[in-house]
DNA sequence: CTGATATCATTTGCATACGAATGATTTCGT
DNA sequence: ACGAAATCATTCGTATGCAAATGATATCAG
């Protein structure tokens, strides 16, 4: 192969000044997938949105915690995970309780029902995971997953 | 120690019931990469949204619109559009239209103070992209925007 | 011990986001 | 032409999501 002539630059300037395109920036980018992501979870999951989802699971995973303490596991801050909490609450699927020693912090634990709950959750919410990275090939998705942590 | 025992599954089967860590999903990642993005755009372009602005960028990119229309360009529906271009308005950056052959449209123009606020923004739009990309390597923020795009 | 500081939860205000229902208008099928 | 269906915009209701202010409690410094 000489040079196969692949599309080069008029000029050594790549930067036009007309180049943003908001297609191709990361925030464009990334709010779509979640747009899909959401799309996709609510067809599957249809009596609960993804955040209650997350703090259901987190709960699930880690056992007992405060109400602040289960936000910032789930990346939410303190006024957002007390809306979260309260309909998970309204709901039945967690139950809050006062600090035996500190009085200011709330103790959250999932309810009988709430184990049930998400015990039949997580199968659905794997398929979930599974159909959103669907476009994409196994070595890609590990990518994915990756770069998005990286980024994080 | 003998054998240094780096933890092995028990059993062959790597498929542990309790194998869902919301950690590891693609939906918990895309919104945490989201919300850098979010926190990122915010210190540098403290008077408008994410979303005004994509409102803004792609009319200054593709000209006069319906207000749907430019919605689903920005890939929003008709009632969040409509929010956003109502903000937009009442800070005199856009102006409102009815069109003259379709009375159920409303067209949707860049005013002077919108053009120059936008000429303003883009650099710094551009900015945005680069520091939320920082954490990857040149190579790495040319494989997210690939495979993101294929996801959606 | 006590005042300054920090932490936990709550509340308010604003801005997405989307489903669903509605009204006005246009277009399409026959 | 006329009724059915589609399109455009609006409105309502619900659910994040975050900044900022507030009150209650706990901790720390001197």
């Amino acid at each position: 192969m000489s040079a196969p002539t692949k599309p080069v630059a008029v000029t050594m300037e790549s930067g036009d000044p007309e180049e943003y395109r908001l297609q191709d920036q990361i925030g464009f980018a990334l709010r779509k997938a979640n747009q899909r992501h959401l799309s996709i979870f609510g067809v599957r999951i249809g009596d609960m949105t993804p955040p209650q989802f997350a703090a259901l699971a987190k709960l699930h995973e880690v056992g007992e915690t405060s109400q602040n303490q289960l936000g910032s596991l789930v990346a939410m801050d303190a006024a957002t995970i007390k809306g979260v909490i309260d309909r998970l609450k309204a709901r039945g699927l967690v139950e809050l309780n006062g600090h035996k020693e500190d009085r200011r912090r709330l103790v959250v634990n999932l309810t009988a029902a709430g184990q049930a709950k998400i015990a039949e959750l997580l199968p659905l919410a794997a398929e979930i995971s599974e159909e959103t990275l669907a476009p994409l090939t196994a070595r890609e998705r590990a990518t994915l997953l990756r770069l998005l942590a990286k980024l994080s």
